[in-house]
RNA sequence: GCCCCCUUCGUCUAGCCCGGUCCAGGACACCUCGUUUUCACUGAGGUAACUGGGGUUCGAAUCCCCAAGGGGGCGCCA
């Protein structure tokens, strides 16, 4: 068998969106799995909207996914130029191929297909009448995902505009053809265009590719499928909210496909050798931002501590959390604690700010909750004070203190935690509060809880 | 209107091809309890589904038919 040759042919329309970054996804997992090529190719026949910008969006999407392409714009390759515009001359000798053959023929100044035989809706006045059916073999699809479809398309179709511009069909077809393209992966909304897409192919007398019509994304709230307008669509958006772009990829997979083991959160190498069509759903999927939020944290949280220090420094920099005179073994020291907490690193200035400056926010709502467990936070840390002084500043020795003034107090060592936490970080919950109390250091926590009690 | 595809917990799904091991398993979310914190961590539990109706069969989530629901396509858009 030959080698597998899959393209991914997004249109430049300055949006890339999360069902489009899933079918490229699949067409490169599946190349990868196979050893074939992935090929980028560029639909940008709309001369109206198509600027470098727009295609910008789309490969610095690609390449934050890691989906790297074989062939394509930056790569070259034996088959391009890879961008429509660039292959109007082909179209057109394409075209008269077809019309040479006698199976496309003019009217109304566009190009249409000539199906064969019966079916073929000439143009003649008395045929205008239109639909009566015609008694026609069905196309059969074995497609790789649904199996056995069958649709006919019984009209001729329009393969060039009367303005000189070839349609989709056409181009999509003559450059899957001229690409060599061996396996077309797509959205299931393109399964009632294949007819046409076959019928193109055996009126160039080309054996079609395999076909694999996957499922749709839908919009996580209302009816229908995910569109550039609704929230959470644009991969951009993930890429400016900080998720890790392989968790983004992560759950992408998990939409139309299933680990066999069961196994959700797994590198990508992993799913590179279990991937196959052959598994993929048949039905939709609903977008459900809470479950990639979790495979979010769980990348995160298996993240060699060096890596992701070296993603949350320059965010830290950025929003001025910290300085660069914070050196790498304090950063670590923080980030020790707090990695396996924290659920995305968009969160991580909040999460952490308390750490570097006394002057931190106050949580309002952990603070209402504090009051309103009843207990007196500022006499509970006045109770605990000369105790914590007392300490030697190692998590035993804290855990002691807590529980001797508990004791003293008639009151659990937990009653102590919430105001702890509070007094020196404002927040109401984080790291484990004794962790907090190490790495925060004995002056900067007793100096807080001093001002916090007074 | 016509055509095509799909249909298991609220959501993502396993099981279906090769009917009994499924009073249906996992994950997210939710709830409860625990972990020396109220927490986004972690641990243990819990609520929750085979769309409906007919068949076939000793037996159906699994096979067949119909209906309903959902999605998509029907353009000189891509």
């Amino acid at each position: 068998m030959s080698q597998v040759r899959v393209r991914f042919a997004p249109s430049p329309t300055g949006f890339f969106h999360i069902g489009s970054a899933r079918t490229a996804l699949f067409n490169w997992l599946y190349a990868r799995h196979m050893g074939g090529k992935f090929i980028l190719r560029i639909e940008d026949t709309d001369k109206e909207r198509n600027s470098e910008a727009f295609l910008n969006v789309i490969l610095d999407s690609m390449r934050w996914l890691g989906m790297d392409w074989d062939e394509g714009p930056g790569m070259g390759g034996p088959h391009g130029p890879y961008f429509q515009s660039q292959r109007t001359e082909l179209y057109r000798t394409k075209l008269r191929e077809l019309a040479d053959k006698g199976r496309a023929y003019e009217k109304d100044g566009a190009w249409w297909l000539r199906l064969e035989g019966a079916r073929s809706r000439a143009h003649d006045e008395h045929l205008k009448r239109d639909y009566e059916k015609v008694d026609s073999p069905p196309m059969v699809l074995d497609d790789l995902v649904r199996g056995r479809v069958e649709r006919a398309e019984d009209r001729d179709f329009v393969i060039f505009r009367s303005n000189g511009e070839p349609v989709f069909h056409f181009v999509n077809v003559v450059d899957d053809i001229e690409m060599r393209i061996t396996h077309v992966i797509r959205g299931e909304d393109h399964l009632s265009n294949t007819s046409k897409h076959v019928e193109l192919f055996r009126a160039f007398g080309v054996e079609p590719p395999r076909y694999a019509h996957i499922p749709l994304i839908l919009k996580s709230d209302g009816p229908g499928k995910m569109s550039k307008r609704d929230q959470g669509a644009l991969i951009e958006e993930y890429q400016r909210r900080r998720f890790l772009p392989e968790a983004v990829r992560n759950y992408l997979c998990l939409l139309g496909w299933t680990p066999a083991d069961g196994k959700e959160v797994l590198p990508i190498g992993e799913i590179v050798r279990q991937f196959d069509l052959k598994e993929v759903h048949q039905s939709n999927a609903r977008f459900d931002e809470r479950k990639m939020s979790h495979v979010n944290a769980q990348t995160l949280r298996g993240l060699p501590a060096a890596e992701f220090a070296a993603l949350a420094r320059p965010i830290l920099l950025e929003t001025k959390v910290i300085d660069a005179s914070v050196s790498d073994a304090r950063l670590a020291e923080v980030l020790g604690i707090v990695q396996e907490k924290v659920i995305s690193l968009e969160h991580l200035p909040e999460f952490m700010g308390f750490f570097f400056t006394a002057d931190f926010k106050q949580d309002e709502g952990a603070k209402a909750n504090l009051t309103k467990k009843g207990g007196d936070p500022v006499a509970r840390v006045r109770e605990l004070l000369p105790a914590l002084e007392a300490a030697e500043w190692t998590e035993p020795a804290l855990e002691a203190a807590f529980a001797a003034v508990g004791a003293a107090n008639n009151r659990k060592p937990t009653d102590y935690f919430a105001p702890v936490r509070f007094g020196i970080s404002g927040q109401g919950g984080g790291p484990h509060l004794l962790s907090v109390l190490r790495v925060l250091g004995r002056e900067r926590s007793l100096a807080r809880l001093r001002a916090y009690a007074s």
